[in-house]
RNA sequence: GGCGACAUAGCCAAGUGGUAAGGCAGCGGUCUGCAAAACCGCUAUUCCCCGGUUCAAAUCCGGGUGUCGCCUCCA
């Protein structure tokens, strides 16, 4: 079953076919560190490292790059107004981009090249689109000639005459055309510059994605990454500036836009100040539940995101993940000791190999249609049924059907692994979550058994009840009593 | 003004030609000392509206309405 991914270049899902077989090479616009990272930025990577842990699943390697671009005009604004160095601002940014999405799950990329750590490799393609004759200097700044690509437009779908009759920017009087767009920057006095062949300066917008994408990729690679909203210009760019200069096409096999995160059906952006810190929300919930609410919306329709939105994805998962950590402790139980074999337990008739086959079957379908993940979890849920069906029949363990026993290994093992693939399930075990904990909470179910048969309520109930504030719920079944955290 | 996307139940959300996934909320049932959870069942004859193509349309085409994005920094 094929992969099909949709390709922005040609609006239309494809067949994945990569340069090398077996092997993907992608490239995602990183984030100008400037700000704390907000939900918005994570949507993109967490969707992105999914495609990877997917990709990786399925047996592909993955070769993932993602530049950092720490020297930008809003860097150096915002370090002129706090009177510090730009590295001040980059640095600091930075550091707190890397620390939410480890705490979100994010694996780094293979390469996360800085645009200044990079300067001489952007210089040359510059020098490159000179000499092709894409590039003019005009005192000390160096431009794009849009006019000179003649594909300029096609991945956006404008035209250049539309777009030059609805120009919006202002005249730039240096420019040949008001579409141009600055590879170089001439530096005014007091701000970061380098040596270049026109001068103090520093590299354009754009040309870093070119310069790093084309140093660590090569041309032709398999898949460029990032939000829709960088359509135009910024990837139109990309293309126009890799393309003229390497001489060859595609710069990108296929292009794959995310879209965007709303707050109220409007667009959550720094500049617009409508924005939620990663690192704050981090404080209110899991990471698990971040992932869940993005992995249960398609990545190219725009979500609204919210408090009542993530309670929702709070409780789904807790779903999910209080049936992972019932199911594993009733393994656990069965390692240690023997269970009360029944093989006439009729109560319960799920089959739980067909379940995990199943809902595997339908995971792998999804996700290979354009990465769909809502249908991922969609079959997280459809194994997660049987299997508290089949924990509630035996008593979380107490009374095994022992025909399903190895169905229950399989049907945990697949939820893990799939989950996994979407990124979930990765917090760390609580410190105070284990064997003492399971012997406690034993324990007090033992003890709560007996004031039950003695029908003492009281004091059962009490139990029940203090359990329940430590977020600890027992489920009273036929053939004894299980206990999920949630 | 130009370009593009989207509109599915009370809510969130999949589904791009074959008869509406999944979750949240709600209702009924099983179980229970009560409960919770869990499980079972019910909850959109219909997918913004109007036309058209087709044996067949939420899905394709045309028109309309509404929302959003890009055209300026943006994940």
């Amino acid at each position: 079953m094929a992969l099909r991914v949709y390709n922005t270049l040609t609006r239309k899902k494809e067949e994945f076919v990569p340069r090398k077989p077996g092997r993907v090479d992608i490239y995602q616009c990183g984030v100008t560190p400037y700000d704390y990272t907000h939900v918005g930025h994570a949507r993109q990577y967490v969707f992105w490292d999914t495609v990877r842990r997917y990709l990786t699943y399925r047996g592909w390697e993955v070769f993932c790059v993602q530049n950092v671009t720490d020297v930008d005009d809003k860097i150096i604004s915002r370090a002129h107004k706090e009177g510090v160095e730009f590295t001040e601002i980059s640095e600091k940014y930075h550091k707190d981009f890397l620390d939410v999405m480890d705490r979100l799950g994010v694996k780094r990329p293979e390469v996360m090249p800085k645009v200044t750590e990079h300067i001489p490799e952007i210089i040359k393609v510059i020098e490159g689109l000179i000499k092709r004759g894409h590039a003019y200097e005009v005192e000390g700044d160096v431009f794009f000639d849009v006019v000179s690509f003649p594909d300029y437009g096609k991945l956006s779908r404008r035209s250049l005459d539309d777009m030059m009759a609805g120009v919006r920017i202002e005249l730039n009087p240096k420019k040949r055309n008001a579409l141009d767009f600055v590879l170089w920057k001439s530096s005014k006095p007091g701000e970061p510059s380098w040596d270049s062949p026109w001068g103090k300066g520093r590299p354009g917008w754009h040309i870093e994605c070119s310069a790093l994408a084309l140093e660590y990729l090569g041309t032709g690679f398999d898949m460029h990454g990032g939000g829709d909203e960088l359509m135009f210009p910024h990837h139109e760019n990309e293309i126009a500036q890799s393309q003229a200069y390497t001489g060859e096409k595609p710069f990108s096999r296929y292009f794959v836009h995310h879209a965007m995160l709303n707050i109220g059906d409007v667009k959550m952006s720094k500049s617009l100040g409508n924005f939620f810190s990663v690192r704050d929300v981090l404080d209110q919930v899991e990471p698990g539940v971040i992932r869940y609410f993005f992995a249960s919306r398609h990545y190219r329709s725009p979500a609204n995101y919210g408090v009542e939105e993530l309670e929702e994805a709070s409780k789904a998962y807790s779903r999910l993940k209080s049936t992972l950590d019932a199911g594993k402790r009733a393994l656990a139980e069965v390692d240690k000791k023997q269970p009360t074999v029944s093989n006439e337990n009729k109560s319960c008739r799920v089959d739980l190999f067909a379940a995990a086959r199943d809902s595997k079957r339908k995971f792998i379908e999804g996700m290979n249609d354009d990465f769909n993940t809502a249908i991922g979890i969609a079959s997280l849920h459809d194994l997660v049924r049987p299997i508290n069906d089949f924990l509630h029949a035996t008593g979380g363990g107490a009374q095994h059907d022992r025909q399903n026993l190895e169905g229950l290994k399989e049907a945990i093992s697949t939820l893990e692994t799939l989950g996994g693939v979407l990124g979930l399930f990765q917090e760390a075990e609580d410190p105070d979550d284990g064997e003492t904990m399971d012997s406690l909470v034993k324990l007090l179910i033992d003890i709560r058994d007996d004031l039950r048969s003695k029908k003492e309520w009281g004091l059962a109930d009490k139990i029940r009840n203090s359990l329940k504030e430590m977020n600890i719920v027992l489920e009273d079944t036929p053939v004894g009593t299980i206990w999920k955290k949630i």
